[in-house]
DNA sequence: GGCAAAATGTTCGTTTTTTTTCTTAATTGC
DNA sequence: GCAATTAAGAAAAAAAACGAACATTTTGCC
């Protein structure tokens, strides 16, 4: 992981230009594209690229690269699960809705609902709803997180208990082969479940790259949801599960 | 599912113009239309643009233009005066700032801070706080306020007396001739005086334009600032008044 | 010179992206 | 309100890019 004589001239020409590409780099220094390809990826390792298809950029000014990646990921199917949520919500209810790039997406569809309350520790949610107007906003306080604009701590929990919901719409970070709802954060779980507590109807969002990753941090049962939106069948007996315990599940198509 | 070269010239260009087109963006990258379309619609489910029928716009939420209107005006002498408070600001400080867009500046000068923790009420200051590592960010809870993105009302003011500041740093809508910080919101009032009784020391941001207006609440006097930093020496008999009850004045040239 | 380590080049199967083609949906002018 | 036009969307084929494994060259060192 050395520094290259290329890599320095690569990140002038970057920073020049705000992106370059591999056949271009390799004709510039006349080497093979698999050799510029490497350059790159060590590049992006270090943080100094954004690698993408064809070529690098500088990295985004918007800072947070983990949290937009998280975002892209699977975003048409966020965006068809978040639809058929909003469709389930009907207008005058108050809500929650918690961090996560689903919550955020299930935010941007209820954008034709009239008349009602969102509650959320997501301050990205705070700013897609600014531009609600018919959508009265209430922001939890707490410890704002860098990776990804929550709002957790004491402070958190502490002002969910002062509100009883209609529904909350919760995000996890994986649901396991038990049916467990996992977080990677304990202090997210915290808030979590308080917000469960306060809430007469409990819905699910969660796409099925939630479904092959595991966290240690268990929040609650799928059986304790009223209802799941997901955009694949559950998997192995996670329908059966659902089914017992008169959890509806709503397979969006994306 | 990486970010795509197009993307973010898309993106700027729609920031830029307020709209594309397919066709447009189909000649300038010399791409099939229906790349573009592709393009367009990973945008939009990333929530970066609204898809319309021939193209995309920016999400209505960009547009707050009253909003926009306030930070541009003054923009220098409010980056001044934020430049001469922070710098008087050390670090390892626990800190509030509340609603305004000279507030908002201070945050932004407060880059270099190392280990500070900042409460605030004020969702700009939270954006601006995210990509500033060696600061410790909380926000208060509260109603959101569409036209400023201020977090008021019994939730904010309840969080505020649960902490106590080395130095609140308080924006006002206007400060009359016998001294008084006004505000045009009263119940951004309340937040205001909380947060001043929970202070060690009091600084007051306020640029000339401050001086011209009128407000109907009443937050406090300029008697009991510790600091007032301005970009003009105050008028009339203000300057008096600081004199005799020890409010340091700082004027910032822009 | 000869050896080992590092860097680069080759090859090839896989993945991602783009184009093509065709059908369906939306807009516009009448 | 209806037909003509324009745009959108889905699916399959084609093209481009990727990454891994391995071969080859270069470099540094004894």
């Amino acid at each position: 992981m050395s520094i290259n004589f290329r890599h320095r001239d690569i990140l002038s020409l970057a920073r020049k230009e705000g992106k370059v590409t591999v056949e271009g780099l390799a004709q510039k220094f006349d080497v093979t594209l698999q050799t510029i390809r490497r350059d790159l990826s060590e590049l992006s390792d270090a943080g100094h690229l954004e690698r993408v298809h064809g070529g690098a950029m500088l990295p985004s000014a918007t800072s947070n690269i983990r949290y937009e990646e998280r975002r892209r990921l699977n975003a048409a199917s966020k965006t068809a699960i978040a639809r058929v949520c909003a469709a389930q919500i009907p207008d005058g209810v108050s809500l929650f809705l918690n961090i996560g790039t689903t919550t955020e997406a299930v935010a941007r569809a209820l954008a034709k609902h009239k008349d009602i309350l969102v509650v959320t520790n997501n301050v990205n949610v705070a700013a897609i709803l600014m531009n609600h107007p018919d959508c009265r906003t209430v922001l939890t306080g707490g410890d704002l997180r860098r990776a990804d604009g929550g709002l957790v701590g004491k402070l958190a929990t502490d002002t969910i208990t002062q509100f009883k919901f209609d529904i909350a719409v919760i995000g996890c970070s994986a649901l396991d082969q038990d049916g467990d709802l996992l977080d990677f954060d304990i202090q997210e779980v915290g808030v979590s479940q308080a917000i469960l507590k306060q809430s007469r109807q409990t819905f699910l969002v969660a796409d099925t790259s939630k479904f092959q990753r595991s966290a240690p941090a268990r929040i609650a049962s799928l059986a304790d949801m009223d209802k799941v939106f997901t955009d694949a069948p559950l998997p192995g007996d996670l329908s059966g599960m659902c089914a017992s315990h008169e959890s509806e599940v709503v397979v969006a198509s994306p």
